[in-house]
DNA sequence: GTACTTGTTGAACG
DNA sequence: TCGTTCAACAAGTA
């Protein structure tokens, strides 16, 4: 599932090699993926250029040389690739002149387009997304500010909760309460100056090792050049349940927390 | 055929 | 209004 770094990774790539670039064509295979009349969608769109992308939280932000912004959400299945082929789950087509193509992928339809003003983008993104966990504001005061707001949410579910910390999904929550050997069950307000310093560091360190590593393919995340991320080869405890724990040998429990899966250990996380 | 997977939204509850 | 829980969405895999 794409979350923050395979977000940044696919971000990245699309700066690379796009921006700067003219649209010269859309094709909407999928109406429904257009969060914007397909009509005014593609008035608006072709013709202008690529001035950059951006990311904020999961939101992938193409801004547009006409003053509009594209604002792409992945969802669980979305990918956006390269020269590729178009096939039955291609949703979107962008076109750079008759040879450069970019595919967007959706297999399960989540995910979405949509064209917004970029002057009305701070006004849109106001009060969605809590701070940005590898940006060099984000200090563990301010972390343990965020974890103050909701003191009886349980840790996991409260790392995965956009508007207090943009970006972490099931994958990299359950990775970072490993890292810091802290129960995903534990409750905010339960945790001691010391364990929100290490999970604060955690956050940082498994964040920036997925983006080192080009992401996590656990389902079907691509990234712009159709590969796979290598990060999903260094997880710890995601999709392990019942496996034996890399750092102590006992097995991997699984409990759902707040509806999805949830796999620790029992005898290093505390 | 059934259970299970997930990010976000919106409904419902107290 | 706020915090919280839960169903819904979709389509594929085991």
């Amino acid at each position: 599932m794409p979350e923050l770094p395979e977000v940044e990774t696919i971000k990245r790539q699309l700066n690379k090699e796009i921006a700067g670039k003219k649209i010269t064509g859309i094709g909407v295979l999928t109406e429904k993926t257009l969060r914007t009349s397909k009509a005014e969608f593609i008035k608006k769109v072709v013709g202008a250029k690529i001035k950059t992308v951006e990311r904020r939280a999961k939101l992938l932000i193409m801004n547009l040389s006409n003053g509009y912004s594209v604002l792409t959400h992945l969802k669980m299945t979305g990918q956006y690739v390269y020269d590729g082929e178009a096939y039955k789950h291609t949703r979107v087509v962008f076109s750079f002149g008759p040879k450069v193509k970019i595919m967007f992928n959706d297999m399960r339809r989540f995910g979405y387009l949509k064209l917004v003003k970029t002057s009305d983008l701070p006004k849109f993104l106001e009060g969605e997304y809590g701070p940005e966990p590898l940006e060099k504001n984000f200090t563990v005061q301010k972390f343990s500010e965020v974890l103050k707001r909701r003191p009886n949410m349980k840790t996991k579910q409260l790392l995965m909760e956009q508007k207090l910390i943009a970006g972490m999904g099931n994958i990299y929550a359950q990775e970072a309460c490993f890292m810091a050997h802290v129960l995903p069950t534990r409750s905010a307000k339960s945790l001691k100056p010391a364990e929100i310093k290490k999970l604060y560091e955690s956050i940082r360190k498994v964040m920036t090792e997925a983006i080192k590593y080009g992401g996590t393919s656990a389902e079907n995340y691509l990234n712009l050049y159709g590969k796979q991320g290598d990060f999903v080869k260094r997880l710890k405890v995601y999709g392990r349940g019942k496996e034996r724990c890399r750092r102590c040998g006992s097995i991997l429990k699984t409990i759902k927390l707040g509806g999805r899966g949830t796999v620790y250990c029992a005898k290093c996380q505390r």
